[in-house]
DNA sequence: TTGTGTTTTACGACCTCC
DNA sequence: GGAGGTCGTAAAACACAA
């Protein structure tokens, strides 16, 4: 009996395969049952015998069998009694034998589905830790860049005050008193030195630098 | 040829639904 | 209570490297 007359190839829904298994999967299935058949003398629906007849406990399936039921596995995957009885008459197969294949077939669907879900959600977890790194990052880059502006409050403060004047009493966030001073908000071209062991230039027109705010347990 | 890892078939225990 | 489901596992069948 020729499968291609029971099943037109243009019914199999090859995304099926796909979402059941990769087409290396399937191919690597289908050479396997070549061996086999091969090894086997053909195995064209022979009522679900043992290949070579050995122990008639474990009867392969032949390909055709295999592909009836795979056919069938993918229009419902829930075998009611009916179903069974015919799918069985149809093969030369045991309903029992049937009833233990949609079993199996839907252990392997659902480990298949739950690998599937897995690799989607350790994806969107990488992508959740990047994304976590780089605002990690902005937030170091806005921290420095406070601290540059701060820094540059209390230089001119100093310069200011070095002219005798004053300013706002230096209760700036993150700048209290430092310059002694009250320095007015005036701006001036004072001499006061940049303070040693900082450059803003440095920091603020550095770009992104993905790995200086890595934590480690990212890395490790 | 053989050792080893993977896939497939089969079964028992237990659960749910009608 | 019976039929059919899942889950865990044994064992045969199979592929393949060494």
């Amino acid at each position: 009996m020729d499968k291609h007359q029971l099943f037109d190839s243009s019914n199999v829904d090859t995304t099926f395969f796909a979402a059941n298994g990769t087409h290396d999967a399937a191919r690597a299935r289908a050479r396997r049952r070549r061996r086999r058949s091969a090894r086997c003398g053909g195995g064209d629906g022979d009522g679900g015998e043992m290949d070579g007849g050995g122990d008639p406990k474990k009867r392969r399936l032949t390909d055709e069998q295999a592909e009836i039921l795979e056919l069938s596995f993918r229009e419902d995957r829930k075998l009611e009694t009916a179903r069974k009885v015919y799918l069985a008459a149809e093969l030369g197969l045991d309903p029992k034998q049937v009833a233990v294949w949609f079993q199996n077939r839907r252990a392997r669907h659902k480990n298949k589905t739950l690998e599937e879900e897995f690799a989607r959600l350790k994806h969107a977890h990488d992508a959740a830790i990047l994304h976590k790194c780089h605002l990690e990052n902005e937030l170091l880059r806005l921290k420095e860049r406070l601290g540059a502006t701060e820094q540059e409050v209390r230089r001119l403060r100093s310069a200011a005050g070095s002219h005798g004047a004053s300013v706002d009493g230096g209760h700036a966030a993150g700048a209290v008193g430092v310059c002694g001073g009250s320095p007015s908000s005036s701006f001036s071209t004072g001499t006061c030195q940049q303070q040693p062991g900082f450059s803003g230039a440095d920091v603020l027109g550095r770009d992104d630098d993905l790995m200086m705010c890595v934590p480690e347990w990212f890395l490790a």
